[in-house]
DNA sequence: CGTGTAAGGAATTCTGACACG
DNA sequence: CGTGTAAGGAATTCTGACACG
């Protein structure tokens, strides 16, 4: 089970679906997202996404990182470069982090 | 949009969530089921289970495809054969197809 | 019947580089 | 900066067959 741990030592279990198992090949990702494969292999490059590796090194990727991908594609369109859509994909899961953590501490006092 | 047509003309669309999206591969599923993929394609040649093919006929399976993969190796292993798992997975789609086809004339009815 | 395996080939994916802009 | 492409190689998957039982 994958964990998210806080600083405070408290720890969360993330629920594990099949939307954020990796498992999907470049080549169907590429199919479900419409971008090319170089696309996404730069996209990666750039930090914007972390598919998993086979042992042999192939990479795999959830139907998250698909739906990332799409989101990702967008703002491309929108002339957004990949620096600042790093930054803003950081910004989120900070922002969830934060709130997580923040719903953690208040349910943790409450048992005190 | 996938549909199931009735013989009495009344079509249900079918929902195709994540689960039932064709995108792995044999190697991950073999891993996902703990199944050899000779056992895998075995299945398949017995019409257990019906994956999708690429373009270059590479095998691609869903999550619900690895369900019901784990579903059959645990009636192997209690010493089913392939050609009974066969006929209790067609009963089983049977039943789900009448009990949807049911709900649909119902629903059809109470709207005359 | 159900499954392992070696065999030869085809499809898929990988990396690093050159190109354009 | 973002993406296409040709290049050479490795990993993945495919089929048909032989084997065992």
């Amino acid at each position: 089970m994958p964990h998210i741990n806080g600083k405070d030592g408290v720890s969360l279990a993330v629920s594990t679906s099949y939307k954020n198992k990796k498992v999907i090949g470049i080549g169907i990702t590429s199919e479900l997202t419409g971008l090319s494969e170089r696309q996404i292999r730069y996209y990666e490059e750039r930090k914007l996404i972390q598919p998993d590796r086979s042992k042999g090194g192939t990479r795999k990727y959830s139907f998250e990182d698909v739906e990332r991908l799409v989101d990702i594609a967008n703002k491309m369109e929108d002339g957004m470069q990949t620096f600042e859509i790093r930054k803003e994909e950081m910004k989120q899961s900070d922002v969830r982090n934060k709130m997580l953590r923040g719903q953690l501490n208040a349910a943790f006092k409450m048992r005190k």
